[in-house]
DNA sequence: CAAAAAAATGAATACGTAACCATTTTAAAG
DNA sequence: CTTTAAAATGGTTACGTATTCATTTTTTTG
């Protein structure tokens, strides 16, 4: 490989000048950095960040650790983050995390001395977050939060899932199903005391049976849909805790022959992009901010990293409903 | 930062005993061996992976360029790449190139020193690839091809493109319009000639009118989705270039209030995941394969990375259709 | 038990860059 | 001109690791 002092030695000049032709070329007479310029382009010259980062201490990379992308909240997020961090000159370490691999996404993330790191994949007493904490790298969290409410940008989740079910409330369901993740994770569960909140405050009783709580992956939503199927008595509103979850239950009954929103009303939280799809026109609740939490996140992430702003970043976004036709009055 | 020396003073042993330690363990004596991971430990050591990129000349790190996330093509494809890239250990990062940051991309990317790089963004005349090959590093694209014919994945874009035409000409409509992206991206050239060579062997006349070559983005589409509205003889059926065209044209339509299949026929190509989807139901024309083509291009890019395997990778996958719910007889 | 072989460890160095300090060259001031 | 200041450039070092080679310690062998 071709290093600044080949090029030093090629324009016959020292490295320490070939590095001031890169950084500071006001520094450097004329006719010098056009010998050195010229060496430069001849010998196909590039830089090595690595080299760079190692004595600056600095290594213009950001560390995603993002949910999967076959959910829109996520390839919506990630497209944001990473072209918010282009623009700034940093790189995106893509992450995704599953059951058993994140021990080595961590140590990779920290192995590699990233400027910044952006998470939505944080548990409420997730034991990652104190080292995160020790580690000195700005972080924020986003969708979910950790338990110590310190960095993160979230909806008003609550909020989310007292809308969501009061709007179903409004058009006189009672038997509604409440279909989420793990209450481990803080965006279920303000989701969830939300909807509760709505159904206490209307007086209607929620039988064990209507909260689901499940994985959000095809197979157990699936498995899910096959005991709602079954039950004596079927729902005739699902309140989802998610756009992606309302978005692959609706697969699953439209394929059963079950009309939406006729036979069964279903409403989502996060307005992602494709729930105003024409063909899925996904009633949902979500923030007025069209920019979207990854925005928001990494915004504030480079405000930490720019300015070393130690302020503990406390961010919820209120949320409003957006009505489309995937419910109707009972 | 506490360094490799730090631990070495720390544990009462040499710098070098600590990177045995975390390099070659089996050469370490139990009781040393014990020290050092006990200081490692104790001081809460993660070694820089930028220091050993450099004395290595490895980074264990890829690039990705890809296209935007929000078609679903990219998406599954972008999953699959860091999902095996990380799987070997390896980092993923990720870049999305628009009309005018590609410069600061690749520089980027060439600044960084990665070992491989994954791309899905190249055109066929692209002055990258000369600058990609001169680099020495693994690359492969993707979905797209440069016109050299060296390292690509596809599928076979001019058979596609002949069995969607062919679809709905089976289906007995006459009045279609071809919608693509420009031609000088292999993916629409190749799927275009395919429709082309359809309709010539069907011996149906295609006036310049119904060859729509535009820009694959939301606002262009829906110029052109105008502009096919206000036309005096509205086609019968639409084939679009991709599944991304396809679905969304499917939103204009229906928001308009015009139904499909059966006021109108539309046909996309690449199988994506969201095209199964109960509501969309979008025949469309695919590979077999359900690992895609970011899963095979990283696959043989890692078979490059390892075995310094310079020979050219040319794959092109067959594809079949699969029909569905969006076309229908004339 | 001595000699030879093997195992364990350490000292020194290289990787490619930016930063710091020293030196030379050029321009400004008197 | 000479002196002084400023600009331009170069030499050396540090960043944190792995590697190479040398040295010490331990084990094996006859």
């Amino acid at each position: 490989m071709v290093s600044s002092k080949d090029v030093a030695k090629h324009a016959g000049v020292s490295q320490t000048t070939v590095s001031r032709v890169l950084n500071t070329p006001e520094r450097v007479k004329k006719p010098t950095l056009q010998k050195v310029m010229d060496a430069i382009e001849e010998l196909n010259y590039i830089p090595d960040g690595n080299a760079r980062s190692l004595v600056q201490r600095k290594t213009r990379t950001i560390a995603l650790i993002s949910g999967p992308l076959h959910n829109p909240f996520f390839s919506e997020s990630t497209t944001a983050i990473i072209n918010y961090a282009n623009a700034q000159g940093f790189r995106t370490n893509v992450h995704f995390i599953n059951d058993d691999n994140s021990e080595e996404v961590y140590h990779s993330v920290f192995e590699n001395k990233v400027d910044g790191i952006i998470l939505s994949s944080i548990y409420l007493d997730d034991p990652i977050f104190n080292k995160l904490e020790k580690s000195g790298i700005p972080f924020i969290s986003f969708n979910r939060k950790h338990q110590s409410e310190k960095n993160y940008v979230e909806i008003d989740n609550r909020q989310a899932g007292y809308l969501a079910a009061m709007h179903l409330l409004d058009k006189g369901h009672e038997n509604i199903v409440w279909i989420g993740g793990p209450l481990t994770i803080s965006t279920f569960k303000g989701r969830m005391e939300g909807f509760i909140q709505a159904m206490q405050d209307q007086q209607i009783a929620i039988p064990k049976e209507r909260m689901i709580v499940t994985d959000t992956k095809k197979e157990e939503l699936y498995e899910t849909f096959l005991a709602l199927q079954k039950s004596a008595e079927r729902p005739t509103a699902i309140c989802a805790a998610t756009d992606a979850i309302a978005i692959r239950l609706m697969d699953f009954y439209i394929s059963a022959g079950i009309r939406i929103p006729e036979d069964l009303s279903i409403i989502g939280i996060d307005n992602v992009e494709l729930s105003r799809h024409a063909s899925l026109d996904l009633t949902t609740v979500g923030m007025e901010d069209e920019r979207g939490l990854g925005f928001l996140a990494v915004e504030k992430l480079f405000e930490m990293i720019f300015q070393k702003n130690k302020s503990c970043i406390q961010i919820k976004k209120s949320v409003r409903l957006f009505e489309r036709n995937t419910t109707m009055k009972k």
